[in-house]
RNA sequence: GAGCCGUUAGCUCAGACGGUUAGAGCAUCUGCCUUUUAAGCAGAGGGUCCCGGGUUCGAGUCCCGGACGGCUCACCA
């Protein structure tokens, strides 16, 4: 059994069809956008409308409809927004009402007519033509609340922003901070550049890949999971100033956090530090913020995010020595026996074996863990956390005071991480022992480990610029200036299990 | 991958203890209605209660298994 809208709806377009209307026509060239009519005539005063002959032409979806018989006011949407048309039957004639009353919201028409005011003031359009140019043969949802179930919005995104205006901003706003990051490094020098994302070695990330495979040259084939290696290749190709915005694809769980696929911004600049990134991030977040949100101190499922700089500036030696009442100098040693002590008073999936995993690199793991078990959280205001242990910064430059750290920070806000950033390694035979190193990680079972990549070591030796590089995960910081939960409310279309339609 | 919660009309939601024929609003259909805006009035139709088993005289409701989703955790340096 069809269900009763559907079924009325084909009927109506039969009927159509019938009468020799082609239901799908595209014909129609509308030359006003809602928005413009209403810049052009909502201060008008009624005598000036009264005496305008000019009629506008406009085209969009019923929203919403409100039937008097020989007489019908309708919602119009478009892509600028929404507008009134009042549709007469002596004005626009028999016959046209006749089609009309084939129509149902959810329909897609092209309207000329003339503007006024109603009774209650609203800018209206006086239809005196009406064509059909889409039939909808599915109701949309509810005027009233809309779509709200959750799965039905992320699988069938279209109805969501149809029916769902708050979600259009969204991902307008989505729109205009790509083309403001863009802006941004483009004005100051940087060069756009497009690498690959097929890969046939997936490096510049601790993540495990996806495959697929090439059937012409019978090869295997990963989705990038980090352009970095590519990026800094261009560094020493002569780009001292480089960045993109691409996708990448981690093969991980998915969750509030994390899409399979994700937006990445990665910049890389010669003759900068990571300690000169920090400024730059600080002035990015805040034109951003000034330009999506005009305001510096943003709300954030509840929190207060001051954005303002300078930021905050910790180091994980320090944030864990204090926490965990571990001695600095211990923490600073990378002393296994004290972090392992401090670790199992934390408790958790800290007890793991991390020599087991990671051999002689245990040590700088589990200081990382233990930094994320207990101070992370708490990182809600913008922080830039530094010094983290080279075992787990294989491409980061090595700090020239500790050895045992590197030059290098993430920015937390709100608890999450929101960029990584280092000053780069160009030190070729510092960078082929630490990959060696993720190597001997691989073969102890981390499949997470770096891979070999001989191609970007003869790179480096060719000589790479001193450089700073910087990673935002931009459906993040998106999520922060839209105020949403879920990476799933700033992703058009996330990732789903298949449905059974 | 684990735990908790959810799935009832196109949409938004009710359905006590297991008890006749599963309800409401919007939407749809019919009639009336030429300044309404959650238009109004009168009437009508619309259900694989997510799927499959089971218990029971009887299951939307209880039990088991599964699908999909949400949240939390794990994973995500």
């Amino acid at each position: 059994m069809e269900g009763d809208e559907r079924e009325a709806r084909r009927q109506k377009l039969a009927a159509l069809r019938d009468s020799g209307v082609n239901p799908y026509p595209n014909d129609f060239q509308p030359r006003h956008t809602t928005a413009e009519i209403k810049q052009l005539f909502e201060g008008a005063d009624d005598v000036a409308l009264e005496s305008n002959t000019e009629t506008v032409e406009l085209a969009g979806r019923i929203m919403s409809q409100r039937d008097f018989g020989k007489a019908s006011f309708l919602h119009l949407m478009d892509r600028t927004g929404q507008l009134q048309i009042y549709v007469k039957r002596n004005v626009i004639g028999d016959d046209a009402f006749g089609l009309f009353k084939q129509m149902d919201r959810g329909d897609i028409i092209g309207v000329s007519g003339k503007p006024f005011h109603t009774k209650t003031g609203e800018l209206t359009i006086e239809a005196n033509r009406l064509s059909l140019l889409g039939k909808a043969l599915r109701p949309l949802p509810e005027k009233w609340h809309g779509l709200t179930d959750v799965e039905a919005r992320y699988r069938q995104r279209y109805v969501d922003t149809l029916a769902n205006e708050e979600v259009r901003e969204v991902f307008h706003k989505r729109a205009r901070i790509i083309q403001a990051l863009r802006r941004f490094f483009v004005e100051r020098g940087y060069f756009e550049a497009e690498t690959p994302i097929m890969q046939s070695i997936a490096g510049g990330a601790a993540a495990r890949p996806f495959v697929t495979h090439h059937n012409a040259l019978d090869m295997d084939l990963y989705l990038r999971i980090a352009p970095e290696l590519y990026l800094k290749r261009l560094l020493v190709g002569g780009f001292d100033r480089v960045f993109e915005i691409g996708r990448v694809f981690r093969n991980e769980g998915v969750s509030t956090r994390h899409n399979p696929e994700f937006t990445l911004l990665e910049f890389y600049q010669a003759y900068a530090t990571y300690r000169d990134l920090m400024d730059l991030t600080e002035e990015l977040f805040v034109h951003l913020a000034d330009e999506i949100v005009e305001n510096r101190v943003l709300r954030w499922e509840g929190h207060e995010i001051d954005l303002r700089p300078p930021w905050r500036r910790v180091s994980i030696p320090e944030l864990v020595s204090e926490r965990l009442s571990v001695p600095i100098d211990a923490v600073l040693d990378l002393d296994h026996k004290a972090l392992r002590a401090a670790a199992d008073r934390v408790g958790g999936p800290l007890r793991q074996d991390y020599v087991q995993k990671y051999g002689d690199a245990a040590a700088g793991y589990l200081l990382l863990d233990l930094f994320e078990a207990v101070a992370e959280p708490e990182l809600v205001q913008p922080t830039f956390v530094e010094r983290y242990p080279v075992a787990v910064s294989p491409l980061a430059r090595r700090n020239a005071e500790h050895p045992n750290f590197v030059d290098r920070f993430e920015l937390f806000i709100g608890g999450r991480e929101m960029a990584n950033a280092f000053s780069e390694l160009n030190d070729p035979e510092d960078q082929r022992q630490r990959l060696e190193a993720q190597l001997r990680h691989r073969d102890a079972g981390d499949d997470e480990a770096h891979a070999m990549d001989e191609d970007f070591l003869r790179a480096l030796e060719h000589g790479m610029p001193p450089a700073a590089g910087e990673g935002i995960g931009v459906d993040r910081l998106v999520m922060m200036l839209t105020d949403s939960a879920s990476i799933r409310d700033v992703i058009l279309f996330p990732h789903m299990r298949v449905e059974k339609i």
